[in-house]
DNA sequence: GTTCAGATGGGTGTATACAATTATACATGC
DNA sequence: GCATGTATAATTGTATACACCCATCTGAAC
């Protein structure tokens, strides 16, 4: 039998429902959708012109991806995002970004890491020209590498969710020129810790990492947003 | 707006659509479907009586859970575990159970306490009978009382995940009385370091815990069943 | 004014029909 | 013999119909 990828993802990205639950996944990470927002399978059906099948399916998908809650009987709403909630993943993160990033340091390859050194040195060009759009870009991208460096599919995947969860509240915090500067600095340090293969030291800098970004977006007060 | 749960759980656990999704899952989890088999919807729908719908709805589902993957347009087929898997996810577990003590030193609740305390107690016992199903039932109770304490519904329900999905490895890896004895020394241990409130200690108890349980389970060999 | 039974409307839950896709078997050509 | 094309069966993907549930409103009884 053929060895199928084990990774747990939304499979199917040409089908209806599968389109059905990018689109909505979208609308949520962007703020169409507020929290504890209705969705309702027919108006959505109607909106992308498919029956409410797809959606059905689609909505019960987001269900277990976090964004969205379903009460049986009654409706899927988007799930709301409080403070704590957001302390947790970051704090969840820190931890899983060590150990992503310890294990780098054994199974990166030439080209993840001179993907990273490339990331690296252009973000220093953008944080001097105060790019932030590219800053962000940047982040993301260095992020994604290092999930892929760690060479293992379930931390990876791990981390990816989490990642674009907190898209949703990263959308509204935008990080000051300072910090993408300084974001950017442990970026440089962590590459280098697995360049040297200082596992040790990879896992510290980049749980600190975390820590420190969320530390900045509790100063920036920019969440609040969400706390309750 | 009433307050809902946020925990990304299969809610509805009454309707068809749960039912079939927990028999499903049972029967993965149980053995009864082996690896990389397929799940047809017709026939499962036929067996318990239900038309396609709502199996269809619970594959999808279980895709997510990670449990089943579907290629679209061809089926819903039963994922396989490698080695390599249930080593990352003990490690994953490793650092989540550290910080997850970690936060049980602050939020504990002095019935969860007691629960551990009798638990802890009541396998002291067992482990002197050779009890092995109830010493793995009161292993089950200790590390879900444990995630409650941390009191994140985020946290708790990410270690809830991983611990369900390692039952289907853990049924065949019978763990020693030896093993279970040690084991229970640890929980002890690490019940005392939340009782102290020893942040510190406790999160490093609990991590090495996983790592005692992770190397267990390789020295006694028994999970290369699922080893490629 | 308050409470509660019943009607009602809007929504989800499930079954079924049909369309689209894929697997299989078999024939055909080289 | 092997590869390729084609017909057919099997299976999934989607639309639709209807049953069921629940929130809301109404009105009568008190």
């Amino acid at each position: 039998m053929k060895d199928y990828d084990l990774t747990r993802e939304v499979s199917d990205k040409y089908s209806l429902r599968g389109r059905v639950f990018t689109k909505i996944r979208d609308d949520i990470l962007n703020g169409v959708y507020k929290e504890h927002e209705e969705l309702k399978e027919a108006r959505i059906g109607k909106e992308l012109g498919v029956s409410r099948t797809p959606v059905r399916e689609a909505l019960r998908q987001l269900e277990l991806e976090g964004l969205v809650q379903i009460i049986p009987n009654r409706g899927a709403f988007v799930t709301g995002i409080s403070a704590k909630d957001v302390r947790d993943i970051y704090m969840i993160r820190s931890r899983l970004e060590g150990l992503c990033a310890r294990w780098a340091c054994e199974h990166i390859t030439r080209e993840q890491l001179e993907s990273m050194e490339e990331n690296v040195y252009l973000a220093e060009f953008h944080a001097g020209k105060g790019h932030m759009e590219q800053m962000a870009e940047l982040d993301n991208q260095f992020h994604h590498t290092l999930y892929r460096a760690c060479d293992s599919k379930m931390l990876e995947h791990l981390l990816n969710d989490y990642h674009e969860y907190l898209l949703r509240v990263r959308k509204k915090a935008l990080s000051s020129i300072d910090r993408g500067t300084a974001s950017n600095k442990e970026h440089r340090s962590i590459m280098e810790a697995i360049r040297a293969g200082n596992a040790d030291l990879a896992e510290r800098l980049a749980s600190e990492h975390m820590k420190n970004a969320y530390a900045n977006m509790v100063s920036n007060g920019l969440y609040d947003l969400y706390g309750k």
